[in-house]
DNA sequence: CTGTTAGCGCCTTCAA
DNA sequence: TTGAAGGCGCTAACAG
């Protein structure tokens, strides 16, 4: 029952004395057939396991049906829950997605976007690594006709169309958290200090101190690099201090995870003598003996499906329009 | 410098004067062209920014250069790890991938499938979900001459290609670690029943055991369904045995996070009381105060890694070959 | 309702 | 060394 040669639209009409015209319309149900016509060519395709080519469909129509997908890092449950929402929404409407890591490496990026450029995707979801500075390849994309918008981590751009999490709210609610829980020693192991996003956890650190009239402490806001090194050390630097803090929100859970390994090391009890909240991309809390109080969630799941259903839109638009913002709001989920 | 239509090899031929034969081929660096002409050419081209259209290509070739990749879960290390070195190997060999999640059904699975196949990958790595029972997609695959090679979870037929993990080598490390220790009441948390990954450890199980002159005792064997109740009652299963077993292999480390949750929430002391290893992957444990005594590592990187050279084999292959089979050797990783 | 014609962009004989 | 012609499979404008 194997094909050599699968069956295409010319042999259906030649066996039926059709037109391959005729044979088409028929398959896609064109309201000028024949009922008994396009009964017929049906049932012959059926039989000769006919399925379209549809990379001369995809030829002629100037349309892949497919997206790219371009982020950080799929070992990220962050990212693994953003593509599976990406991957339903895609499905959907019917279209492939094709991805790619970059692992925050500018260079790999930029190979991985040429690949989705000259693969002629419809559009390009994409979350920026750490390390990219140099914004040309939007203009690239969109020259040709790529739209593209970015979720999560996004370039500090007013024209893009972008999909992000706002940090504040879930920031001012865990130091409202931390405050009604007696702290008022709160400090914050932020992220490369140029990074957008540790400029805007850090505005939200700040802003949701002065809301409970707390004095802000240059020594409570200290940056890491994201390794696991600069985690400890940045934990360090706190535990040092004279006066130590009792409640520190970490950059994210990773951060977290190193930081109260070191605590632990320390032999400082959690959330004892001292308090962890962190903005949270998912490791597994509910299976950990002493959890952080509490998590920042950025709804990875919302994020996607938003930034993949605004992609859609953009595809099917003819004209280009306005770059569109969208912000989620954090929040604080308790991990008691 | 927005190019509204793409440049085409016509359009180059027509303002150099040329044929779109002699630009085709002075692009592809045809040895028959002048070097003048490939010159001039060349630069009008990078001038245009010309671009091959893929989609063209592809239709002419009857080849799309794309690989398609069908697994459970991204959500899972072992296949973000595995699908991370899939991405390489295919990026060297200029291939593209497309990658889609079964979550373990089985009807999306074969939804995946069928797109893949009208997308006309030219083949497809596998691993199968928990619940497949039906392997008549691989004829249909094979049928259209889309090779197919399965990894990790493979099916449990002779006459397909396959990458895996042997599971033995690991469970007998494992069952030589815990007598070495002292332990002679070991159990084995298993997974369903008809799984062959069940069956292949079970097997393992008692022959570590035989090696040592240990009874097996069927109370030490239980199963569970994977999901987190039937972790916990395999676990409490154990538990509740009047010699109860102070050494446990399980399933997974998913099946591992649970019961050992369900042990301490029932005052037990892990790694004293009871002892764990089970087969990896990839929680966190290094960053837990009482992780298991080792893991049975399976090497996701490798086997995706050995899985796609032998995808990319057989897409270069012409004839049809022998079924491969390539077994890795698992391995215990101290956790310490 | 159905057929004819033409062309998407590229490559590849065949002919000059 | 170059050009002309044809075709991959499908669709769509234009005729009947």
């Amino acid at each position: 029952m194997k094909e050599s040669k699968p069956a295409t639209i010319k042999e259906i009409a030649r066996r039926l004395k059709l037109s391959p015209s005729t044979v088409s319309r028929a398959l896609n149900d064109h309201p000028s057939i024949g009922l008994v016509t396009t009964e017929r060519v049906k049932r012959l395709a059926a039989e000769l396991n006919y399925e379209p080519n549809q990379t001369a469909i995809f030829f002629k129509q100037r349309k892949t049906f497919t997206v790219g997908v371009v982020l950080p890092s799929l070992s990220e449950p962050f990212f693994s829950a953003a593509i599976s929402e990406i991957e339903n929404v895609a499905n959907e409407k019917r279209y492939t997605v094709i991805m790619g890591q970059s692992l925050d490496d500018p260079d790999r990026e930029l190979r991985i976007l040429q690949t989705l450029k000259t693969h002629r995707v419809d559009g390009v979801l994409m979350s920026i690594g750490k390390n990219t500075q140099d914004y040309r390849f939007i203009e690239l994309l969109e020259g040709a006709g790529i739209p593209i918008v970015f979720f999560d981590c996004v370039p500090d751009l007013g024209d893009v169309n972008k999909v992000v999490s706002d940090l504040e709210s879930g920031m001012l609610e865990a130091i409202d958290v931390f405050v009604s829980c007696g702290h008022h020693a709160i400090a914050l192991i932020n992220g490369p200090a140029l990074l957008p996003a540790s400029a805007e956890r850090k505005k939200a650190y700040i802003k949701g101190l002065n809301q409970h009239g707390i004095p802000v402490k240059d020594e409570y806001i200290v940056n890491t690099d994201l390794t696991p090194e600069g985690n400890e050390a940045a934990i360090l630097q706190l535990l040092s201090l004279p006066h130590r803090p009792s409640a520190v929100v970490s950059f994210n859970d990773y951060v977290a995870l190193d930081v109260m390994k070191a605590v632990r090391q320390k032999g400082l009890a959690l959330n004892q003598d001292i308090h962890f909240i962190s903005y949270a991309n998912y490791p597994l809390w509910k299976y950990m003996e002493n959890p952080p109080m509490a998590s920042i969630e950025q709804f990875p799941g919302e994020q996607g499906k938003k930034a993949a259903s605004l992609l859609f839109e953009l595809i099917d638009a003819k004209e280009r329009s306005k770059p569109v913002h969208v912000v989620f709001k954090s929040r604080l989920i308790s991990q008691g």
